[in-house]
DNA sequence: CGACGAGTTGACGAAACTCAAGAGTCGTGG
DNA sequence: CCACGACTCTTGAGTTTCGTCAACTCGTCG
């Protein structure tokens, strides 16, 4: 296998409990899937029956709604896994995942995974840890939706992609500012309106890049 | 240990899934805490030394703003655990617990549980469904607040109280319309609102006790 | 060059929050 | 037994925020 492939397996905190020889006994000969921009990886309902391990490029995880408004759960890059809690468990996906960026994923099944999870308990606790995880990463959300304007959240969102420790910053934006707006459940117009309200806290936007003069000032706004 | 709260902790997920000695050796002798309306479980940023099952009353998950507005993550009631995954992981509470009735909790020691845990695959499993089912309510809460307006939110939840297959339904409000509203992620007011609202479907409230003329017309509206 | 998509900006209306006042309930104490 | 205050809940009025619709800019790519 690829190294390069390898090394994004092992950042995963679920592979990256696995002693290497299990790993790799766990992976299989499979190699990576490629997926296109737009194409669906699963649906809300499907039966989860194995777990997948993002390459390259990005998913989001969505509810649909009623109406066809999308509900963003979670975007998820290179090293995440997707579906680990329904596929342990044997049950159904809760959200369907859709790509959208081109890029691979390492698909697993999910026999190999309950298997090696009887066998060492250590992977049990990463599997948890991860859960756990993205556990707070919804509570994170909940709290933002519900307490926060929508210019504190983008506020917000701009201050978690500061480096800790970092009093101004260049950042680059992960993915399209649609995607943002819809993370941050917003339209793309409030999202625009947001930054252009950040400006006067010293954030400038061009294209993909913000820069913050002072990212005491935008914590301080939340 | 007293019949009735032992029935209560079986009920609970993580210890439904253990044997029945080894779970009773895991309580310990210890009985229940009791704790008064008000009063501060853990707050957040504590470190997490143990978890505690609800046996009375109730108890709601908050993270505090720094504007003094509550974001109400969650509600725990009788048979449901508080902080698994934090406890497992050694790490720090991300939320604050505060009861909002008198009621007691079942401590039980961070040190048993790992033990127990690393003696059976079975517990982790249990664990993970419990915060795997935690986090279906919290992606619930996210689609909701992202997709729904005050109205459907309030909809949908007076329809998650009703019994399935029920048509028609009464409704004990499981606590305050203060907390409620809290829950939803609106102000009391605008919860007020909404039940007034609904009224034209075939909602009527008096007190705490909401009654449903026909369950397939509120869930229509969502 | 022109079509297209992403992003921004403006105008407008709907939804929700805030502030404030009032109704109803409950417990306490006279 | 009643009066009072505390509390919860409701209702009203005014204001802010946000989403929608639409026009327009700008960069990309055929």
């Amino acid at each position: 296998m690829d190294q390069a492939i390898w090394a994004t397996l092992r950042r995963n905190p679920f592979f990256g409990a696995l002693p290497e020889e299990l790993a790799r006994q766990v992976v299989g000969g499979r190699g990576p899937t490629p997926f296109a921009k737009g194409q669906v990886l699963f649906l809300r309902g499907d039966r989860a029956d194995g777990f997948q391990i993002v390459i390259d490029g990005w998913v989001k995880l969505v509810r649909q709604t009623p109406d066809g408004n999308d509900a963003v759960i979670a975007l998820i890059s290179a090293g995440e896994s997707l579906a680990e809690a329904p596929v342990l468990l044997g049950g159904v996906h809760n959200v369907s995942a859709e790509a959208v960026s081109d890029g691979r994923v390492q698909r697993i099944d999910a026999s190999r995974i309950i298997e090696a999870v009887k066998g060492d308990e250590k992977l049990a606790y990463a599997m948890l840890a991860s859960a756990s995880m993205r556990l707070r990463t919804l509570v994170d959300q909940v709290e933002d939706l519900k307490a926060l304007d929508n210019t504190q959240r983008v506020a917000r969102f701009l201050a978690g992609l500061v480096k800790r420790g970092e009093r101004s910053a260049r950042i680059e934006l992960p993915y399209e500012k649609n995607l943002v707006a819809g993370r941050l459940g917003m339209t793309p117009e409030s999202f625009s309106r947001a930054l252009a309200k950040l400006r006067k806290l010293g954030v400038t936007v061009d294209r993909q890049i913000v820069t913050v003069d002072n990212v005491e000032r935008l914590r301080g706004e939340i």
